[in-house]
DNA sequence: GCCAACGTTGGC
DNA sequence: GCCAACGTTGGC
């Protein structure tokens, strides 16, 4: 099981969109760098849902529930995306400033490659994160 | 709206 | 194959 941090801007795509529509194709990531991070995701995988430019903050949970296929969105290239799966809000979103401010992150993908969309986070990060965001872990959610 | 970081493109 | 120029992304 490993974690997960996919970045959306809520013009585009918001939380309250995954939250309607349950389960959603993530698709347009167009660099490399994030299109590995995607062919590692395995089923069960949990990711954070953070919302970039607008908020930038942690705002949801998701959960792949289909491992990397061909993004139907890409005109040419061997382009990826899964389908991800909305879990849970998460109940005190935290932002980038909190999470820029705290040196336990400092090492965090999020915060050393900014324009990297698809981001992985250590277990550590992740029971720190839900924590900071008071998530109560429910079914699959393991720590 | 500005700027820094990064990726991509194109000339050599 | 190197590197400068340019475009895009995302934080501020």
């Amino acid at each position: 099981m490993n974690y997960w941090l996919v970045k959306s801007e809520p013009d585009s795509f918001s939380w309250e969109q995954q939250v309607k529509n349950k389960v959603e194709p993530w698709t347009g990531v167009r660099n490399h760098t994030a299109k590995l991070n995607l062919k590692a995701m395995k089923k069960g995988d949990l990711a954070f849902f953070y919302h970039s430019n607008i908020g930038k903050e942690i705002v949801g949970i998701v959960k792949v529930v289909r491992e990397a296929y061909p993004d139907p969105s890409a005109e040419a290239g061997d382009w990826v995306c899964v389908d991800m799966q909305a879990v849970q809000p998460v109940p005190a979103p935290v932002s980038l400033a909190t999470i820029k401010a705290d040196p336990r992150f400092s090492d965090m993908a999020l915060v050393r490659l900014s324009r990297l969309s698809v981001a992985p986070v250590s277990a550590e990060h992740w029971s720190e994160l839900c924590k900071m965001g008071q998530v109560k872990i429910k079914k699959g959610a393991k720590t």
